[in-house]
DNA sequence: CGGAGACTTGACTTATATCAAAGCGTGTGG
DNA sequence: CCACACGCTTTGATATAAGTCAAGTCTCCG
């Protein structure tokens, strides 16, 4: 009995247990048959910023539940302009169904986790068990209404209110667990100035220009360069523009 | 016997006998008994341009069906600011499976024609015939792409690659029959240049200068301010912008 | 024919990009 | 432990693509 096949007295893979995965993501659908099943064929990584996991245009082989840290999805044009088209959160589901190839690239942002499996196994599982096909048809959808947001942040908003968005973003995506009403947030940001340019579509310079604004306002703080205090969440939403 | 209940000798309703959305749509999906039932709750209706299908945040009863016609998918700053966030052709399936209200408006931008089902219906089929959710996934997936393929149209490319793209792009949506390698290519435009501008992130403005620009180029010619033949698809292609 | 809405074109403004230089912070090797 | 190098960030000066404002013209339709 390897360590992967151990099964706890509850039937679940002890590999499973502990993972948030089980219960707000795709395998959180599966009972303890299916986990068994589909644990045998798992593998975990960790990943340092900066790696590639899914190439544009690649053929893919394999899908990931991220455990933790953030990927995010990007899309460049032959001279070199790019554009992220997504961000991905523990315990967001990494991968297209339904076709053999990737329409963009994914990198981890941050070190990444991620409990990787063989493309069958999850063609396989979405065939047996309905409500894992429906989880990741809802996270689809979940990730098209968030990126038709962003279309009205990137085409419509001021460089400052894209900023605004951007943080409020970040603060109600980094920690799910936090109240949503509350009056002050505190974070890493999980990207540089240029990977948040890259998100805004704006310039690393306009992006720094527009944090050190709200600094001046003091409605955040910013130490290391990285960790953000936000003093003033609702002064964010004020600049977020509607 | 009702019209619609009215079997033809295949089992498959008269209402569906003529409908795209039979072969490509999610209805393609149900076998004769299936349709049968779905066909007892649809009606049809035709809607002129400017009509408001659902609202934002506007709870929805009703799924749909685009039979013809443009539908363009909006949301709305607090200010008027207005994004287009997606286009819906023939025969794709018009709404947000798994939620209450919708998170964006939906308005006909030419004359439209539907096929409408209960909410209830389609919750139903989506039950009954795992083939006909599986391709609303595929829809919504395809729809995740274009809306990911657009962030980079708005935010990365110029306002002239940004006509040339979105003339490309309607080249092909409006008449999926033609041949995608055609030399030139000749349709009317679903949009009024405002629409375009709010699609594309620009000012009707400059929407018509670039128009000018490309008919000034040779590349596109304009009748009637919606008629376009494009006599370079070759030439439009090498504006879009890698 | 006439009026309304959609479109074009021109002159000018502005938000953001671009270019350039200097400041931090972190990790490495002497 | 220091220094120095590299990548990231900040800040300033200037350029430019696209926005804004303002006439006009075209088309469709009653």
């Amino acid at each position: 009995m390897t360590a992967q096949q151990d099964i706890h007295s509850s039937g679940i893979p002890v590999l499973c247990l502990s993972c948030e995965g089980r219960h707000r993501g795709p395998c959180g659908a599966l009972d303890p048959d299916h986990l068994v099943g589909l644990a045998k064929t798992a593998s975990r990584h960790k990943v340092e910023p900066g790696v590639k996991l899914v190439g544009e245009a690649e053929t893919v082989d394999s899908y990931s539940n991220v455990l933790s840290g953030v990927v995010k999805l990007t899309k460049t044009l032959s001279d070199g302009r790019q554009q992220i088209v997504g961000l991905q959160f523990a315990p967001d589901f990494l991968g297209r169904p339904f076709k053999m190839d990737s329409p963009i690239n994914a990198e981890a942002a941050t070190v990444v986790s991620l409990c990787s499996f063989p493309k069958a196994a999850v063609v396989r599982m979405m065939k047996d068990a309905p409500e894992f096909e429906r989880r990741l048809f809802k996270q689809a959808l979940v990730e098209l209404d968030a990126a038709r947001e962003w279309m009205v942040t990137v085409g419509r908003k001021t460089a400052s209110e894209k900023v605004a968005s951007f943080l409020l973003m970040i603060a109600r995506s980094i920690d799910r667990t936090v109240d949503p009403a509350a009056k002050s947030a505190c974070f890493d940001l999980p990207l540089t100035r240029g990977d948040i340019a890259d998100f805004l579509a704006l310039r690393f310079e306009t992006v720094s220009r527009q944090l050190t604004r709200l600094r001046a306002d003091g409605i955040i703080r910013i130490e290391n360069n990285r960790h953000v205090t936000v003093d003033s969440m609702s002064g964010l939403e004020r600049r977020c523009g509607g």
